[in-house]
DNA sequence: GCCCATATTACAGAAATCTGTAAGGACATA
DNA sequence: TATGTCCTTACAGATTTCTGTAATATGGGC
């Protein structure tokens, strides 16, 4: 099993419980704790240094941002940093984050090794993660394999993208149109505009705008 | 300081990190953990029964609802039963919730000792809230009485709610105004849905419909 | 009871959305 | 060149949204 592990959560509490869990149910005992992403880097740094390196990366992605001046603000610079050294590292992800496709993009791009999901279960999760990632498996949860296909099957390209934005922001469709003809953005037709978010509607399922906002933003791609 | 603590909490990594601030930074050992309110009822009822009665519970509010049935649903219920059997424990409610007259209340109707809200520095407040209650003082989180955030200073309702709820999923206000009288809630004209919404526009600064769901749901609030 | 503030409701008009049809242009293929 | 497809654009009409005004209802304090 692992034998040095670096835990990398804001909150204490959580903090501490991945450490109880670690210790208790894992038996796991060298571990480091990090309330910052900066803080958790240089942890990483002198025990890469020392030749006593981490195995184990077990790290938040948001983390709060407050008086401390932080050069990295998300787990995943700090992934993207420690993996820059030491890419062989293993990397559990331990977040609030249930969208899909964000998760996907974690394993597809950052290529981490396991995800738990924070919530009443993460306990069972992390530890069978643990273990999972110990033995060279990578433990992409089965929730998100079968619920793919939604988003990523829709292709949205720029224009979209920034339909959907200034639509988010409340601007109309009239409005937007001006932007477009100052950006010289073509094509910038009210109709055109319309035709895109009708075939928006089509691909999401969504009855109106308000409704295509709202689902787009639960799929994080907003 | 306490001798018998139950800390009532799903998820158990916040659960296990509870015990491990209580006993390692505040040296209680004698703790009880309970992922469900019914769980954590039983546990208070036995220890009342046997003559060893908790001194301080530490509860969250919002438990998540699975296969088990329980008849309480939330912290909420589980306090008041056990205040009604023993009236002078101390409760200290961790949690999510950051809306002022929702705390407020807390202290108001139930008479809660302590508040403390998830976050970086919940260590810190829980500490100081352990010590706080003990020595017989209400700690009342400074934060909702000088607030400072857009989001907490909004008062929603639960007909605010619903029609964000309503209109994030499509729906017309026509339509949620047949669903409203189908509920029986009232207001429920066309009119009444306007005026509300539009001081929901005034109230978070929004452009149009789609603009309130999209800021609502950054603010997590949906 | 009366007054007052607030909330609900009806109504109306301007603006925006949504959904069609139709015409013209770009582009590839035969 | 001719043909078909796809994209852009214009336009039109029905529906919905948004913003007013005004009448009525509700509830609390005097």
């Amino acid at each position: 099993m692992f034998t040095k592990v670096l835990v990398a959560e804001d909150y204490e509490i959580a903090n501490q419980g991945i450490i109880k869990i670690l210790s208790d149910k894992i038996g796991i005992h060298n571990i480091q704790e990090a309330k910052y992403c900066d803080d958790a880097y240089l942890k990483f740094r002198k025990a890469h240094n020392e030749k006593e390196p981490f195995e184990l990366l077990i790290t938040d992605l948001s983390f709060r941002e407050d008086h401390k001046i932080q050069t990295r603000a998300s787990g995943i610079e700090l992934i993207e940093d420690i993996r820059s050294i030491q890419p062989d590292i293993k990397v559990i992800v331990y977040s609030q984050e249930n969208r899909p496709d964000k998760i996907n993009m974690l394993f597809d791009k950052l290529h981490i090794n396991g995800y738990v999901c924070k919530g009443p279960d993460a306990v069972k999760k992390l530890i069978a993660n643990v273990g999972g990632v110990y033995q060279n498996n990578t433990m992409r949860p089965p929730e998100i394999t079968n619920n793919t296909a939604v988003s990523t099957m829709i292709h949205l390209d720029d224009l979209d993208m920034l339909l959907l934005e200034e639509l988010s922001h409340g601007f109309t469709k009239k409005e937007i149109r001006t932007k477009l003809i100052k950006q010289k953005i073509s094509p910038n037709s009210e109709s055109s505009i319309d035709k895109r978010v009708s075939k928006l509607f089509d691909n999401f399922k969504a009855k109106n705008t308000t409704h295509l906002v709202a689902i787009v933003k639960d799929l994080g791609l907003l």
